[in-house]
DNA sequence: ATTTTGTATTAGGTATACCTAATTAAAGAA
DNA sequence: TTCTTTAATTAGGTATACCTAATACAAAAT
């Protein structure tokens, strides 16, 4: 519970890095992922640096040291085990998970994210899709790429979505599009990229490009053209 | 998440309020508890005035506002539910519960409490033996006295402890006593006020008076001689 | 090459939660 | 009642996490 605020900074660095390809980290992108000014930013740059959680030059950017990267690991590891958690065992929807577990996960008791984790069968992913890293930070792997990359006759199921705001789940389960749910691409709108699926009981369902740029999925068509 | 310093402040009023029979309460007596110096509490107490959870005066001591009292029956309730559900579903010790349920108190997650709270089936008690306030903030009712106050042939349950450090809870166990064991009065050394219980298996446990006295039990004979 | 624009950085300020050292006040003992 | 002890309080200090305003810098545009 101690450090709270040192793990919203490394999970934001941690979380920009990933997302943020190619380019490095900036004060400013951490300010507006962090919601605060850059002034502010720089202050805690300075204290992350003295504890070697980080190293930072205007050229580099900002970079996670060994035991920065592995505190921001498990903070995702804790965020998503809690999620899952409550997920699976307390009947919280897919749209809800996140705000408790952005508390729960500065929980730094070992014991009980063990527990829920053995009790969970220690799965590999979570509600999201997003993978679960391990003890030692390692994440599983998993073939999984955007539902807008498919073709006619992929036989997909949903892992996943990159975008994790309320709105966005709230709108997959209202079009009924949910984690684990296996669909058949049926149409592809060459026109503006717009994919038809039809799932379960046979009911068409279409989402627009932006939508399938944001859903993760594996097709489990053998020798698919998608592949 | 938000506020864990006012949470322990109010908390720690109301727990003094409540043992400290007679006496007010302090700032010294707070600074005691909650392991810091007076002028630390002093200036903390200021700001809760401000907030509206307290009063202070030297002569009338530190009184919880209305406000303040729900705030700190509602960390005590969050605390007590996490105890039970740690202890009943995650396999927690009697002895184990304490520390984590220190840091999920200060969870703020209604629907989080409300649905575990609902697993359990509305417990009104928690592995301690303490009562779980309603969300209006009622405690239930129980009819429970300290050990001591025992006389020969008591049957008695144990419904709970007055200390929870982890050295008392670890010797309670290793002496074979638990949280809802039924034990019968066999003798009360008068000397010192030692008493000896006959237990499961006929198993003899005896305990001093000091031991006795942080005993809460409930007698379950009829028209016993200790009511 | 110079201006514009945006980012980085410094300077200085606030609020919170703690501290030590010193002072005041009250209560108990002589 | 006066001394002594203890509790309450004030004064002043530190560290953290935020802020605004001002300045320095660097990259892009003219």
């Amino acid at each position: 519970m101690n450090n709270i605020t040192d793990d919203n900074y490394l999970k934001a660095i941690y979380h920009l890095g990933l997302t943020t390809n190619e380019k490095l980290v900036s004060p400013t992108m951490l300010a507006n992922e962090l919601l605060i000014t850059s002034p502010s930013v720089l202050e805690k740059i300075k204290s992350l640096i003295a504890k070697k959680y980080i190293t930072y030059s205007k050229k580099k950017g900002i970079t996670l040291t060994k035991a920065g990267k592995d505190m921001a690991v498990n903070v995702v590891r804790r965020h998503r085990i809690w999620e899952t958690y409550l997920h699976k065992h307390l009947g919280f929807n897919w749209d809800e998970v996140h705000a408790a577990a952005e508390d729960l996960e500065h929980v730094r008791n070992e014991k009980l994210i063990d527990k829920i984790f053995e009790v969970l069968g220690h799965p590999e992913f979570d509600p999201h899709g997003d993978p679960i890293p391990n003890k030692q930070g390692v994440f599983p792997k998993s073939v999984r790429r955007a539902l807008s990359a498919s073709v006619m006759g992929c036989k997909i199921i949903i892992v996943g979505v990159t975008e994790h705001s309320d709105a966005f789940l709230k709108y997959l389960s209202d079009i009924d599009l949910n984690l684990n749910d296996k669909l058949v691409v049926i149409k592809i709108i060459e026109f503006d990229g717009s994919i038809q699926l039809k799932g379960r009981n046979n009911g068409i369902i279409q989402v627009s490009k932006i939508i399938a740029d944001k859903i993760m999925v594996r097709c489990e068509k053998e020798n698919c053209r998608c592949k």
